[in-house]
DNA sequence: CAGCTGATGTTCT
DNA sequence: GAACATCAGCTGA
Protein backbone atom coordinates (compact mmCIF):
# COMPACT_ATOMS: atom_id res chain seq x y z
CA UNK A 1 0.00 0.00 0.00
CA UNK A 2 1.51 3.01 -0.89
CA UNK A 3 0.99 6.68 1.30
CA UNK A 4 -1.73 8.24 -0.82
CA UNK A 5 -3.61 4.65 0.22
CA UNK A 6 -2.64 4.93 3.51
CA UNK A 7 -4.26 8.81 4.15
CA UNK A 8 -6.81 7.62 2.54
CA UNK A 9 -7.68 4.45 4.42
CA UNK A 10 -7.05 6.49 7.87
CA UNK A 11 -10.53 8.23 7.23
CA UNK A 12 -12.32 5.56 5.93
CA UNK A 13 -11.23 2.96 8.19
CA UNK A 14 -14.13 2.49 10.59
CA UNK A 15 -17.26 4.40 11.40
CA UNK A 16 -17.46 8.17 11.53
CA UNK A 17 -17.84 7.86 15.30
CA UNK A 18 -15.06 5.69 15.77
CA UNK A 19 -12.67 8.45 13.12
CA UNK A 20 -13.78 11.01 15.67
CA UNK A 21 -11.86 9.04 18.53
CA UNK A 22 -8.91 8.48 16.51
CA UNK A 23 -8.16 11.80 15.43
CA UNK A 24 -7.43 12.64 19.04
CA UNK A 25 -3.61 12.95 19.80
CA UNK A 26 -3.36 13.71 15.77
CA UNK A 27 -2.28 17.22 14.25
CA UNK A 28 -3.62 19.88 12.79
CA UNK A 29 -1.33 22.01 10.87
CA UNK A 30 -1.75 24.76 8.69
CA UNK A 31 1.12 26.44 6.79
CA UNK A 32 -0.48 30.14 5.66
CA UNK A 33 0.40 32.46 2.33
CA UNK A 34 3.38 34.32 4.45
CA UNK A 35 5.10 30.55 4.81
CA UNK A 36 4.10 30.75 9.01
CA UNK A 37 3.18 27.18 10.37
CA UNK A 38 0.87 26.19 12.74
CA UNK A 39 -0.04 23.01 14.56
CA UNK A 40 -2.20 21.83 17.23
CA UNK A 41 -2.57 18.39 18.88
CA UNK A 42 -6.68 17.63 18.54
CA UNK A 43 -7.81 17.43 21.61
CA UNK A 44 -11.90 17.67 21.07
CA UNK A 45 -14.49 16.25 17.96
CA UNK A 46 -17.95 15.75 17.36
CA UNK A 47 -19.37 13.09 14.51
CA UNK A 48 -21.92 13.86 12.42
CA UNK A 49 -23.79 10.60 11.11
CA UNK A 50 -25.14 12.18 7.91
CA UNK A 51 -28.83 11.55 6.33
CA UNK A 52 -29.91 9.42 9.59
CA UNK A 53 -28.68 12.02 11.99
CA UNK A 54 -30.88 15.13 12.96
CA UNK A 55 -28.30 17.29 13.90
CA UNK A 56 -26.44 17.03 10.76
CA UNK A 57 -26.08 19.03 8.04
CA UNK A 58 -26.70 16.19 5.45
CA UNK A 59 -30.06 15.29 7.49
CA UNK A 60 -32.69 13.88 5.32
CA UNK A 61 -30.29 14.02 2.59
CA UNK A 62 -29.75 17.97 1.93
CA UNK A 63 -27.44 18.82 -0.21
CA UNK A 64 -26.69 22.64 -1.21
CA UNK A 65 -23.72 24.21 -2.37
CA UNK A 66 -22.71 24.98 1.33
CA UNK A 67 -22.38 21.29 2.19
CA UNK A 68 -21.48 20.06 -0.79
CA UNK A 69 -18.00 19.22 1.01
CA UNK A 70 -19.88 16.57 3.15
CA UNK A 71 -20.25 14.69 -0.04
CA UNK A 72 -16.80 14.39 -0.85
CA UNK A 73 -14.52 11.76 -0.27
CA UNK A 74 -13.12 11.09 2.88
CA UNK A 75 -10.44 13.72 4.01
CA UNK A 76 -12.41 16.50 2.36
CA UNK A 77 -12.09 19.79 3.92
CA UNK A 78 -15.42 21.46 5.19
CA UNK A 79 -15.39 24.73 6.17
CA UNK A 80 -19.16 26.12 7.55
CA UNK A 81 -19.37 29.66 8.70
CA UNK A 82 -21.63 30.86 11.72
CA UNK A 83 -22.61 33.79 13.23
CA UNK A 84 -19.36 34.98 12.35
CA UNK A 85 -17.26 32.28 12.65
CA UNK A 86 -15.79 29.78 10.54
CA UNK A 87 -15.50 25.75 11.48
CA UNK A 88 -13.48 23.25 10.54
CA UNK A 89 -14.73 19.78 9.77
CA UNK A 90 -13.11 16.91 7.47
CA UNK A 91 -15.51 14.16 5.79
CA UNK A 92 -14.97 10.94 7.08
CA UNK A 93 -16.45 8.23 4.63
CA UNK A 94 -16.52 7.71 0.51
CA UNK A 95 -17.89 9.94 -2.17
CA UNK A 96 -21.55 10.70 -1.30
CA UNK A 97 -21.92 9.01 1.85
CA UNK A 98 -22.26 12.90 3.74
CA UNK A 99 -20.28 11.99 6.76
CA UNK A 100 -17.79 14.10 8.90
CA UNK A 101 -16.30 15.21 11.83
CA UNK A 102 -15.88 18.53 13.44
CA UNK A 103 -12.49 19.20 15.18
CA UNK A 104 -13.65 21.71 18.33
CA UNK A 105 -10.40 22.47 20.11
CA UNK A 106 -6.72 22.02 19.96
CA UNK A 107 -3.86 22.52 21.73
CA UNK A 108 -1.50 24.83 20.32
CA UNK A 109 2.14 23.08 19.39
CA UNK A 110 3.57 25.45 17.18
CA UNK A 111 2.78 29.01 16.09
CA UNK A 112 1.51 30.08 19.63
CA UNK A 113 2.52 33.71 19.38
CA UNK A 114 0.80 34.29 15.90
CA UNK A 115 -2.33 32.79 17.17
CA UNK A 116 -2.20 34.99 20.64
CA UNK A 117 -2.18 38.17 17.86
CA UNK A 118 -4.78 36.52 15.84
CA UNK A 119 -7.18 35.81 18.69
CA UNK A 120 -6.59 38.83 20.94
CA UNK A 121 -6.40 36.09 23.80
CA UNK A 122 -3.87 34.23 25.87
CA UNK A 123 -4.06 30.75 27.54
CA UNK A 124 -6.33 27.57 26.95
CA UNK A 125 -8.82 30.54 25.39
CA UNK A 126 -6.88 30.58 21.64
CA UNK A 127 -8.27 27.46 20.66
CA UNK A 128 -10.69 25.56 22.95
CA UNK A 129 -13.97 26.18 20.76
CA UNK A 130 -14.39 25.53 17.11
CA UNK A 131 -14.76 29.10 15.72
CA UNK A 132 -11.73 29.78 17.78
CA UNK A 133 -9.06 27.29 16.09
CA UNK A 134 -9.61 28.66 12.77
CA UNK A 135 -9.26 32.45 14.25
CA UNK A 136 -6.15 31.23 16.02
CA UNK A 137 -5.30 30.30 12.41
CA UNK A 138 -6.11 33.10 10.84
CA UNK A 139 -8.67 31.73 8.60
CA UNK A 140 -11.79 33.96 7.96
CA UNK A 141 -12.55 32.65 4.73
CA UNK A 142 -14.35 29.93 2.55
CA UNK A 143 -10.81 29.31 0.39
CA UNK A 144 -9.43 25.85 1.24
CA UNK A 145 -13.22 24.48 1.40
CA UNK A 146 -13.12 21.27 -0.50
CA UNK A 147 -9.68 20.93 -0.67
CA UNK A 148 -7.90 17.32 0.79
CA UNK A 149 -6.99 17.14 4.49
CA UNK A 150 -3.82 14.76 3.73
CA UNK A 151 -1.89 17.71 2.38
CA UNK A 152 -0.71 21.29 2.94
CA UNK A 153 -1.82 24.40 3.57
CA UNK A 154 -4.53 22.51 5.87
CA UNK A 155 -3.64 19.30 6.81
CA UNK A 156 -3.76 16.09 9.91
CA UNK A 157 -0.91 14.57 10.37
CA UNK A 158 -1.87 11.39 11.82
CA UNK A 159 1.40 9.11 11.84
CA UNK A 160 2.70 9.93 15.26
CA UNK A 161 -0.74 10.23 17.60
CA UNK A 162 -0.17 11.22 21.36
CA UNK A 163 -2.51 8.86 23.29
CA UNK A 164 -5.33 10.08 25.70
CA UNK A 165 -5.24 8.48 28.82
CA UNK A 166 -8.98 8.51 28.59
CA UNK A 167 -11.85 9.23 25.96
CA UNK A 168 -14.54 11.00 27.38
CA UNK A 169 -18.29 11.22 25.56
CA UNK A 170 -21.01 13.47 25.42
CA UNK A 171 -23.77 15.04 23.48
CA UNK A 172 -22.65 17.56 21.14
CA UNK A 173 -22.67 21.35 21.66
CA UNK A 174 -25.15 23.82 20.40
CA UNK A 175 -27.45 21.28 18.73
CA UNK A 176 -29.51 20.80 22.04
CA UNK A 177 -32.94 21.46 19.69
CA UNK A 178 -31.81 19.39 16.68
CA UNK A 179 -33.92 16.19 17.23
CA UNK A 180 -33.78 12.82 18.56
CA UNK A 181 -30.08 12.60 17.89
CA UNK A 182 -29.25 15.69 19.78
CA UNK A 183 -28.60 13.68 23.05
CA UNK A 184 -26.32 11.09 21.41
CA UNK A 185 -23.06 10.97 22.88
CA UNK A 186 -21.05 12.25 19.57
CA UNK A 187 -18.79 14.69 21.09
CA UNK A 188 -15.07 13.05 22.25
CA UNK A 189 -12.74 14.44 24.08
CA UNK A 190 -8.91 13.95 25.66
CA UNK A 191 -10.21 13.70 29.13
CA UNK A 192 -8.56 16.52 31.49
CA UNK A 193 -7.03 18.51 28.59
CA UNK A 194 -7.56 22.16 29.68
CA UNK A 195 -8.24 23.50 26.03
CA UNK A 196 -11.51 21.16 25.33
CA UNK A 197 -14.31 23.59 25.44
CA UNK A 198 -16.66 24.14 28.62
CA UNK A 199 -14.00 21.87 30.61
CA UNK A 200 -14.01 22.85 34.57
CA UNK A 201 -10.92 23.65 35.66
CA UNK A 202 -11.35 21.06 38.65
CA UNK A 203 -11.49 18.58 35.80
CA UNK A 204 -8.53 19.67 34.36
CA UNK A 205 -4.82 17.65 34.85
CA UNK A 206 -2.23 20.54 34.94
CA UNK A 207 0.23 17.58 35.01
CA UNK A 208 -0.16 15.45 32.06
CA UNK A 209 -2.93 17.44 30.46
CA UNK A 210 -4.53 14.39 30.02
CA UNK A 211 -1.64 12.32 28.50
CA UNK A 212 -0.14 9.40 28.53
CA UNK A 213 3.47 9.49 29.67
C1' DC B 1 -16.22 30.48 38.16
C1' DA B 2 -20.89 29.68 36.04
C1' DG B 3 -24.61 31.50 33.65
C1' DC B 4 -26.73 34.70 30.62
C1' DT B 5 -27.12 37.65 26.46
C1' DG B 6 -26.25 40.68 22.51
C1' DA B 7 -23.43 40.73 18.35
C1' DT B 8 -22.43 38.47 14.32
C1' DG B 9 -22.53 37.24 8.88
C1' DT B 10 -23.79 33.60 5.76
C1' DT B 11 -27.28 30.59 3.98
C1' DC B 12 -31.73 29.30 2.83
C1' DT B 13 -36.87 30.22 2.75
C1' DG C 1 -36.53 37.69 7.36
C1' DA C 2 -35.38 33.58 10.13
C1' DA C 3 -32.14 30.21 11.55
C1' DC C 4 -27.75 29.06 13.06
C1' DA C 5 -22.45 22.77 14.71
C1' DT C 6 -20.37 30.51 18.29
C1' DC C 7 -17.96 34.03 21.03
C1' DA C 8 -16.81 37.68 24.41
C1' DG C 9 -18.16 40.42 27.94
C1' DC C 10 -20.83 41.12 31.63
C1' DT C 11 -23.20 39.85 35.90
C1' DG C 12 -23.51 37.81 40.51
C1' DA C 13 -21.42 35.20 44.05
Amino acid sequence: MDIKSAEMAFFREGTTDQIAQKLLGTTLNYRNPDGQLFSGLIVETEAYLGELDSAAHAFKGRHTAANDPLYGPAGTIYIYSIYGHYLFDVATQEAGVPQGVLIRAIQPTVGIEQMQINRHQTGYNLTNGPGKVMAAFGIHDLNLNGRLAQQPPLWIDYSHPKQPQAIISSARIGVENQGDWASKPYRFLVGGNPYVSKIRKREVDLINLGWQD
